[in-house]
DNA sequence: TGTACATCAGTGAACGCGCGTTCACTGATGTAC
DNA sequence: TGTACATCAGTGAACGCGCGTTCACTGATGTAC
């Protein structure tokens, strides 16, 4: 029972990372509905049954699809947050939160509002290590008492600002205006003191 | 060209009405999946193809849908800024847009995410009718140059908490924790100086 | 080093499904005279 | 008041589609002796 992705050359080399590979790139082409098992076999150069000798269905692909980005997620935070400089750190972190949805609006979506991704406990657990990044720096410049709502906030606010700009409620197209917003609604609603202390 | 939906008594009924009814329990049985033509008539009780004497196409549907979603969580804003009290806004604003997004999950999706949403003119003027109600509290409330990223920060905190926990990303289950979630989170976020003046 | 065999990744035909949409129709309503 | 007719809401058969999944299979890989 190994659960090993990487390397190898099987018989038509690395399957389960091939589908993951060509699911996500239906994904970014389209959106969640893009997503089929044929259609994922197709792109792979595969029979149409070849993805069940690696997921038992369809949802288990899509777990692994939210598994995937909710980890791609949480290395930009990680990055972004080490380059963040002292009273930065919040602006920081959610300029890499709204970068990446904007980046992968259908992946987002899906890591997010997909009932397998409850089901899934890696998935799950994968989703838990995204916020843990950002409670972390909460826990660091709050006091205890406003530490969960805070959280939540701040959460909520890149969050929605994330969904709002994927779905084009707000005149935002490029990267660079996408951070600059970010940036400015993060600093008025946080306010100068920053809520630290 | 009447487009009056309303009254009525047809060859079977007000048939508009019952498929904007029947879609709408649809979509609060399941998600935007569940809502197909074929369904939406077999529970008005009709023909597979009925429907096509009132919407062009499925998208047509949708669209109506999500208008009729904007204009119900308009109400819900309008009602509840009438009863706030003076530094009570932001917060009562706040737990109708939660409120409404908790209590119509696949709705509220719908009306933010769909395709046709956007395409659509009737829907997109029902979209930009919703923001305008919190936007007059943030003129009130918050100096000129602040305002755009006001606003825009109040948005999306209020569309991220709603989306969390739509999506059961919070443990929040019952209205009344909503409400409470919501007033501590907002209050937190904005201060106790309502960044006002 | 060479043969026999188990494993299991990938195949391809087939299933039943519900979908969106088209088309020619039917039959009730309501108007013109 | 009564008949002829246009309108048009609703019908039902049919289309072609892609889907998820099953099943018995094939054929390459790798191990045991």
């Amino acid at each position: 029972v190994s659960t090993s992705s990487a390397g190898g050359g099987y018989h038509h080399g690395d399957l389960r990372a091939a589908c993951l590979t060509a699911a996500l790139g239906l994904l970014e082409e389209g959106d969640q509905a893009n997503v089929s098992l044929r259609a994922v076999a197709r792109r792979a150069g595969v029979s149409p049954t070849a993805p069940y000798r690696h997921y038992p269905d369809k949802d288990s692909l899509l777990a692994a699809l939210a598994t995937h980005g909710n980890e791609e997620l949480r290395e930009c935070l990680v990055k972004a947050d080490a380059t963040a400089t002292p009273g930065d750190e919040f602006v920081v972190l959610a300029q890499a939160y709204v970068a990446y949805a904007v980046a992968h609006p259908a992946l987002f979506r899906l890591m997010f509002d997909h009932a397998c991704t409850k089901s899934n406990p890696e998935t799950a657990a994968s989703a838990a290590a995204v916020t843990e990044v950002l409670a972390a720096r909460v826990s660091e410049a709050v006091p205890p008492e406003r530490r969960q709502a805070f959280m939540i906030g701040c959460w909520a606010l890149v969050h929605g600002l994330g969904s709002l700009l994927l779905n084009g409620k707000l005149n935002s197209s490029s990267p660079d205006e996408v951070a600059d917003l970010t940036r400015t609604v993060v600093s008025t609603m946080l306010g100068s003191t920053n809520h630290a202390h």
